[in-house]
DNA sequence: TGTACATCAGTGAACGCGCGTTCACTGATGTAC
DNA sequence: TGTACATCAGTGAACGCGCGTTCACTGATGTAC
């Protein structure tokens, strides 16, 4: 019943944008208005609810997408070491497992930002709700951090891996400013590996970007400039694939 | 009048974001609701004019801080040719023009970039009512496309001086698709002189990530994660500066 | 197998409030002769 | 200098609507003995 009565808010969602009606709701349910309170006590806790559900729904999409292609390399992976009998098997293993566990940092990273944004064209008002205005009057409780985090948790991941498997151009030009350092340290430690700050800005930098094309598409900016919405979101994600210094395995 | 309406209107735009109430705003002027209706046809044509004032108050800002930028590339080079003495006269009024009408890509490009982020500090609601999510039921009319566009006309300004100037790195490597080359020849169109599509598509990707940098400082997304705001944006933009391909004239 | 009781999902009326928009109006100010 | 008229900013009441939240309640279902 929660669950239908969150299915019922994220379609008004759409017309209404964040101020959602309780009676709204509970009209579309066939039932009276303070009916929705035996399952939240508030409209506040169930637009807490469902921006909870809004961060875990694009988080899985991140990690399914990220999953996908690296089952995809995996695949691969095994389709190499068996085309290729000659490799002594040790090595076979290794490369088999190396891949598996990383795949291909370029083509993780298109594979999430692409996730990401179709999971954002399929649920724009969600994507709204929690990368849009703040709903006003509403403030966010703790219990929607570590959800907010979860799509940024795979970045963290792929660059990590991508430093692990020797596919990060780690370079230190352009040295941070040093009250960024101890800032962007904190950051780095999210990353399950060791990352130059200065590569930990551009990652930053990358994923502002991601959301800032996004918004843009989502939200009108792009209207009567640019057109073929797909081809550009590739383009533009390659680009910055290049920019964090993320390299391909295969070659 | 409706200037008086429309800075209470602005006022409430804080607090009750786009669900603005007429009543509010005539309350607050001391008037009957009906009072309104002779200086608005209604509540969409108040946010309309709302909008449209935002963008010419951001674009202004934005046209403000690239003069501010620019004057004082004037006096630097005033100050400059004074000083080299020995310099052949018509040399110096070249050089002196020509840094004057255009001073230096990469300052102007920060100046830019530090104004906007300044206007959107001190007008986060009307930040939000134009660049956050869209108003549920409302449709901006064609009046608004004009002033959407103005504050990324500076930035096409900046990018053609720079070009001009011998300023801006314009390699073609990482050649478009297809697809997406007319549909940037025609964003090229905008910039006066003459850009190739490649540059131009990392001028917009710049342009996106300005506006995702600041989505997410003001609507939360760094909280937790960014503390120290101006140093991070201001490192930021200077990546992008190297990014897009800017270079300073002073060396 | 039958009775008594507790649980619990949902009802319906009411509270006090706010909203956009309409309409006929008042009363002050300006203009024309 | 004085009168008649038009303009126009703002009034006040009303329409019909929607909202979040409260509270005492009904009536079905499940449980215990």
């Amino acid at each position: 019943m929660t669950e239908e009565i969150k299915a019922s808010a994220r379609r008004h969602l759409a017309a209404d944008g964040a101020n959602l009606s309780l009676r709204a709701v509970s009209r579309d349910l066939g039932m009276v208005s303070s009916a929705i309170y035996r399952y939240f006590a508030s409209r506040d806790e169930l637009l807490t609810a469902l921006i909870i559900d809004a961060y875990n729904s694009i988080g899985e999409a991140a990690e399914a997408a990220d999953a996908t292609e690296a089952a995809d390399a995996t695949v691969a992976a095994d389709a190499t070491v068996a085309a290729d009998a000659t490799v002594d098997a040790t090595v076979a293993v290794a490369v088999a497992v190396a891949v598996a566990d990383r795949g291909d940092p370029v083509r993780r990273w298109l594979a999430v930002a692409h996730g990401v944004r179709t999971w954002a064209l399929a649920h724009t008002p969600e994507y709204a709700l929690i990368y849009g205005s703040p709903v006003p009057g509403y403030a966010a409780p703790a219990d929607t951090i570590g959800p907010a985090s979860r799509a940024s948790l795979v970045m963290c991941r792929i660059l990590a891996d991508a430093q692990t498997g020797g596919l990060l151009r780690d370079d230190s030009q352009a040295p941070l400013p040093a009250a960024l350092r101890s800032e962007l340290k904190r950051v780095a430690e999210l990353v399950p590996a060791s990352v130059s700050e200065p590569t930990i800005a551009r990652a930053l930098i990358a994923w502002t970007q991601l959301f800032g094309t996004l918004s843009f598409e989502l939200f009108g900016q792009f209207n009567n400039i640019i057109d073929t919405r797909e081809a550009w979101f590739d383009h533009q994600a390659r680009i910055m694939a290049a920019f964090i210094g993320l390299r391909s395995a295969h070659l």
